[in-house]
DNA sequence: TGGTTATTAGTCAAAGTTGACTAACGAAAG
DNA sequence: CTTTCGTTAGTCAACTTTGACTAATAACCA
């Protein structure tokens, strides 16, 4: 399931019920177009096809004066699961060059709880390592193949700087998190 | 214009007259695939869409035995120029959340000369501090707003270790591109 | 020698994305 | 007081992406 669904699913669960235009500037102010990729016309595409799938559904239609009419949507006990599951996946998984899966989880990390969040923030950590060692690897054995150009060493180069900068800043989020800096799923 | 049809349309200059297949070889042994989440349909799709806009011509239609028959494709003027065009774009520009570019200039690099290319990851270094201090004040700017959720922060945080990282990266490569490392366009 | 798997070369329907467009309303400016 | 501009709320056609599918040949292996 892709990035937008995600963070489309996961703005109706903490806004519902809500409606589309709402959800266009929201997702704004947390600058999650930006980082997504995600264009207005793609969000109502994704609340069509959340409902389709069962994971949202329509909790009312209302008209203000002569305005165009909102739909608002509302999450399902569906929808619930397959966003825990979708969130749980970017939390534990990391990938040379996937981007977006850290974004994911510092814009949603907050309907997770915090002792999950933790635990999967440190096995990024390791596995961020595992993934650095393997770079290096593989620079090696670009610079001695002949059949791939020596240039593929920088694309390792590069995914070996940014698993480190994202280190970097797991462990700065670590630290406030275990010191109980924001508010997450069960607590209040 | 796209990662796609910038990776599609440089990778047949370089190896013209040039197939669909072998380009979806070659793309995979330089990691393209996987850091610009290109799946095997669209490079013929991007094809298909760079001969419309006359960025590339057909140069013939092999068929070895009773093969597939294989349409090949050729570079022309007007693709040389939109090439250079979008390859410069990514060299010289900067954005907070795009984490593209950098992949595409370390891809194509060797397509400009030494002299642009060094230039412009010398710029690029001053930019990406602009925006690393830009984006402190944005953290500002979200801890203090009552409508801005204060894990917005983490955004930009991860933002400015990724520049940072990148920022590393540049520096090794710029000291390796001044002592002659890598053939560039003009060189031999 | 016959069967299985891998490689070559690409197509296509379904799904997702883009960004320009509509259309009503409120507020500000001249 | 009316024209202009920004905001609200969403649609839609064109385009791109996805990934499962075809269909032939080569390679392996018992």
């Amino acid at each position: 399931m892709s990035t937008t669904r995600l963070v489309v699913l996961g703005a109706v669960k903490q806004f519902q019920p809500v409606h589309g235009y709402f959800l266009r500037r929201e997702l704004m102010t947390w600058m999650v177009d930006q980082w997504a990729n995600i264009q207005p016309g793609s969000i109502y595409n994704a609340l069509r096809a959340l409902e389709v799938d069962g994971y949202i559904v329509e909790s009312g239609t209302e008209t203000e004066g002569k305005r165009p009419a909102r739909t608002t949507y509302s999450i399902t006990p569906a929808g619930e699961v397959e966003l825990n599951r979708m969130l749980r996946d970017r939390l534990w998984n990391v990938a040379p060059f996937d981007t977006q899966a850290i974004m994911t989880v510092a814009s949603f990390m907050f309907l997770l709880s915090r002792d999950e969040v933790i635990s999967g923030l440190e096995h990024r950590i390791a596995k961020s390592d595992a993934i650095i060692t393997s770079n290096g690897f593989n620079v090696e054995d670009t610079l001695s193949s002949e059949t791939t150009p020596d240039y593929v060493r920088e694309i390792f180069d590069l995914s070996t700087a940014r698993l480190s900068a994202e280190k970097t800043w797991a462990n700065a989020l670590l630290e406030r998190l275990r010191a109980g800096e924001y508010t997450f799923a069960g607590e209040e």
